[in-house]
DNA sequence: CCAAAACGAGAGCGGCGCTCCTGTTTCTGA
DNA sequence: TCAGAAACAGGAGCGCCGCTCTCGTTTTGG
């Protein structure tokens, strides 16, 4: 391409970034324009195609270049899926934590039942991308230390509802001993993440169950398991997420 | 297939079929057995090196065949992959049956543990084959008819100690009302399943939710969402399973 | 101002799924 | 019994794919 690469016109779905990111020459510029343009045209392929459709050429092609042209910008297929797997984490965390904002005030019941709805929807209107992050991990790929911290945010956001009830002492958190191979397990968690002691093990350990549990719902309803299982797919959600919730000490 | 279909179940990698499959002339037999073979080679492929890098190719080399032979025995590599389906499906199924089996006699909960255990133990074993059928949907999705009844047996083992439960008085379900909504859906489920209708409605939709609650806790941990999050793997399993079973009633 | 770095294009390698054609072997029934 | 039908294996080939290497150009920074 010419000097004043194209960029500019680039985006099919992609560009509109400018704003916040004036810095440095023409060429960085690029690079950041083609290196979202290339995402986005990624994110579109996955999701009329499925992650294992995704073709670095076809990318390529839509964009008016050679397919060994991509390389400067993604060293591998494998990166650039990475790629995508974290901006997906971190556009299902963003809508986790939008809805607990948009939920602020209310009963912690209320604010469980709309967070997990928020992770259902965004499941429902990314399927692919879902898949990609929840699904089977694509081959001999080992999730970098770059997915971690985005990967974490949709559950913080449940675990900031359970953290809240304790603490403002609504909890009604079940009582039961754990064995003492968990409980330090549990310990250890508690730390790292700073969740007060007075979330005691039994409700830590049924948060983990829980945090599986939704996830195993939203992935049976996306993957296809209720499929002439389960008719009434809002009801029954909305009914075992507000179960989930009593399990982990939610009142009603 | 012939009249007395094969059925004896193969050996782990090939070949070894011929006692029971005496049916029709040589042409049938080698059918049978180079089927055989290619799906014990595409397992072993699978097993090592995951789903999407099984190749037909590599089958064909591996048996010194030209890759186009073999598609004499399966129409696409689609194809193939469904019939793996099928072969996981059964096989988790029964190692589910087993466990049933080998519990006679002992406690609901005890019963209901090991089967779980069960589950658990075939994923960590078969772990692609796993991802095969719980994880992302590969071939853009689409569930033939064949392979809903083999999918149901691994679940239905668990039904079956809970509707024993149910008609022996010792379950303790829970007594909680569901929208009419979940109720006609669950009326039609306990009629299609046979399920006495002792099994209320609340303890169908608890185990609908167990069920997505367990494959969750497994899928989880096989795909690494637990890393570094759960340490004690069994502990926290067992105990996990233990309040999954609770939750649909089952006694201590 | 010029060397170094970044870049895009093109050719090419090996592998893939899949199809078509050819020659051979087995099966079937008049 | 024996020819036609059907099933089969091999080979060549098409259009993809991920990825690499080279080469000429453009931008950058000392």
């Amino acid at each position: 391409m010419g000097p004043a690469v194209g960029a500019a016109s680039v985006g099919s779905t992609a560009a509109a970034i400018s704003v916040g990111t004036t810095g440095g020459g023409i060429r960085e510029r690029a690079r950041r324009e083609l290196t979202a343009a290339i995402k986005a045209l990624a994110r579109q392929q996955l999701a009329t195609s499925g992650a294992d459709c995704l073709s670095l050429r076809a990318i390529a092609r839509e964009l008016d270049m050679a397919s060994s042209a991509i390389y400067r910008y993604f060293a591998s297929r494998d990166e650039l899926l990475t790629a995508l797997v974290i901006d997906a984490y971190n556009d299902l965390g963003a809508a986790a934590e939008d809805a607990l904002a948009a939920s602020a005030g209310q009963p912690a019941m209320s604010r469980w039942v709309s967070v997990c709805r928020a992770v259902r929807t965004w499941g429902l209107n990314h399927q692919h991308e879902y898949g990609l992050i929840y699904g089977t991990p694509v081959p001999g790929y080992r999730a970098p230390r770059d997915t971690v911290a985005p990967a974490g945010r949709a559950v913080l956001a449940l675990v900031e509802i359970i953290v809240n009830a304790h603490e403002q002492g609504i909890a009604r958190p079940p009582n039961e001993a754990v064995p003492a191979a968990i409980s330090a397990n549990m310990a250890r968690l508690r730390n790292e993440l700073g969740i007060p002691l007075i979330v005691g093990d039994g409700v830590m350990t049924a948060m983990i169950s829980m945090w599986a549990g939704l996830f195993g719902l939203v992935s049976f309803e996306l993957f296809g398991q209720f499929h002439g299982i389960v008719d009434v797919r809002d009801d029954f959600f909305d009914h075992s997420v507000t179960r989930l919730g009593r399990s982990v000490g939610i009142p009603d």
